[in-house]
RNA sequence: GCGGGUAUAGCUUAGUGGUAAAGCCCUAGCCUUCCAAGCUAGUUAUGUGGGUUCGAUUCCCACUACCCGCUCCA
């Protein structure tokens, strides 16, 4: 991406946040307190773009399938599921930092040296008379001058200099000593600066259960959940048992999980609280590669049902050596986002890894009987699983769009237009009367915001101009708008008697429809 | 986590070491017959905590949050 590319990009990203937060999608957890790092809020319209997310895939995924189940799993979670998983112990690795070019290294696979330390106090200029006090040390190795030590120090110290008109070579150390050292892994083998001590940097949430329990006692450690879909395969056997499931069939879920992100970043795409929207879909070993590609695309075409197009996602075949050791394929179905091409859902194949992991360490049988084969095996998983929240802001973006509209004067303006999907709109119908100082319209328009009230979401609106209130609706992506005027109670004959002005908003054109015909035309439009 | 930047009303912006301004939005009223009309009235702000000062929104420090670039992303 070009500069001038990435900078218009940041300023379409703060318009859609400043719209987001101006017409309540979305606000900032905590504001008023300064905020919590990583963590939003859904507004009303927020939550109502949410809420048809979430039912549209539960309603396609769950459903109107017979072979999907649901589960709704606890938040909390056992430390021994996530033992077994390897979210404990295996994603922990603790991390060192280059104090001199803060490149951040794997405490574990640094390699170890042998040579001289050199020791130092700090530094000091004379001539303006700065100094600093800090300790400092370079290792130096092989056949390599002492001087070379001196010099990486000189630079060390030299970040810290106000001045940075001033050489690191100007600069006097203080407090040389120096010590043999070996097999150690203390200092950086790219330069031999000294290492930050190492640190952990495990993702999860840990808490404690129970009102006295305090942080030494182990056995009460649980977590917030790091992902969905470990719920669904330690309730694989429950599940399968009380529904006379046959393979291949699929658990489906969906809900929050937690991750204590280094750092969020992008809006609420990277947040530390987040829901996912997973299935795990088992099945038989032969059939798992076959099914990874029939979920790809039943994917793909779910994302063009609520409105993104197919030519603004991409598809990621993970390549060997990237993929998870367990992943015999994985696709990542990725969006543009005006802040870069980034991961929407993914599409795993994880064989019986999970399964047999939760029988390994439980040690419970999670076989499952195959009717038809006559045997016992642990299934094979596909695993089709996304963001909802990110979902949801690259629906956001999706819809954000400017247009230039020329008035009866000529005048240039510009009108804000969210085009959501229909069925994703939060507001599907503005119901207006024309004027609000005539009784009779104002009363017709209620009659008509009570017949559609009952089937979807309706916005009333008397207030400003008709025009004003058809920009607000636009704003917040209603597709429909319906107005009420005089035609409507009879003013210019029955021809036109209870009939209103509909109004599209992608199109701005307008359409005369009877009252009774309003409620299906708009029912067939917003499934 | 590192480096850089930013923080004034719901939004977009002014401005000042001594009473914080405007436009848009919003609310109420009047008016108004289809794309952000007009008039009147009204609500709302210096991110948090320290310091310097008689006095700080302004200067300094710290913190927090957001943005950008790295880094990380099971």
């Amino acid at each position: 991406m070009s500069d001038a590319a990435s900078e218009k990009n940041t300023a379409l990203m703060e318009k859609i946040v400043s719209l987001c937060k101006r017409r309540g999608f979305i606000f900032q957890s905590a504001e008023i307190y300064g905020g919590l790092n990583g963590c939003w809020d859904y507004g009303p319209l927020g939550t109502e773009l949410k809420r048809n997310l979430k039912e549209y895939w539960w309603r396609k995924n769950v459903q109107e399938r017979e072979d999907i189940l649901g589960l709704d799993g606890s938040i909390l979670t056992h430390q021994d599921v996530l033992k077994a998983s390897g979210h404990v112990g295996g994603f922990s690795d603790p991390m060192c930092d280059c104090l001199l070019s803060k490149a951040r290294l794997r405490a574990d696979q640094i390699e170890p040296l042998s040579g001289t330390a050199y020791h130092y106090t700090g530094a000091s200029h004379d001539e303006s008379g700065w100094s600093v006090d800090r300790p400092y040390s370079v290792l130096i190795w092989g056949n390599q001058d002492e001087n070379k030590a001196r010099k990486t120090a000189k630079q060390y110290y030299a970040q810290f200099l106000t001045d940075k008109q001033i050489a690191p070579k100007k600069l006097e150390l203080a407090g040389e000593t120096n010590e043999e050292l070996t097999e150690t892994t203390k200092y950086n083998p790219e330069n031999g600066s000294l290492l930050t001590e190492p640190r952990e940097f495990n993702l999860m949430f840990k808490t404690h259960m129970g009102a006295s329990a305090d942080d030494g006692d182990e056995s009460a450690v649980a977590y917030l959940r790091p992902e969905t879909a470990q719920s669904i395969f330690v309730q694989f056997k429950n599940v399968a048992e009380t529904n006379r499931v046959k393979l291949p069939f699929g658990i489906a879920q969906i809900g929050k999980s937690f991750r204590n992100e280094i750092n969020p970043r992008n809006y609420t795409f990277r947040s530390r609280e987040f829901e996912q929207m997973e299935i795990e879909f088992f099945c038989r070993a032969e059939d798992g590669l076959a099914l990874t590609d029939e979920w790809l695309e039943r994917r793909l075409t779910f994302y063009e049902e609520i409105g993104i197009p197919r030519e603004h996602l991409h598809i990621l075949d993970i390549p060997d050596g990237e993929r998870a050791h367990y992943s015999q394929k994985t696709y990542d179905i990725e969006y543009e986002f005006p802040f870069g091409i980034q991961e929407l859902e993914g599409v795993a194949y994880r064989g019986a890894y999970d399964l047999s992991k939760h029988k390994e360490h439980s040690g419970k049988p999670l076989d499952f009987f195959d009717d038809e084969t006559k045997e016992k095996l642990v299934p094979h998983v596909v695993e089709p699983s996304a963001g909802c929240d990110r979902t949801i802001l690259a629906l956001i973006c999706e819809a954000y769009d400017e247009e230039t509209v020329t008035d009866e004067k000529g005048k240039e303006e510009t009108r804000t237009v969210m085009r959501f999907a229909p069925r994703m709109a939060p507001v599907k119908v503005g119901v207006f009367p024309l004027l609000k100082n005539k009784p009779e319209l104002v009363e017709k328009a209620r009659d008509v915001q009570s017949l559609l009230t009952p089937h979807m979401n309706v916005f009333y609106d008397e207030t400003a101009a008709i025009g004003r209130r058809y920009r607000r609706q636009d704003e917040i992506g209603t597709p429909f708008c319906v107005t009420i005027d005089f035609d409507t109670i009879g003013e210019s004959g029955d021809e036109l008697k209870d009939t209103v002005t509909l109004r599209h908003r992608d199109s701005m054109e307008q359409e005369r429809i009877s009252i009774a015909d309003l409620r299906s035309f708009l029912l067939d439009r917003i499934a």
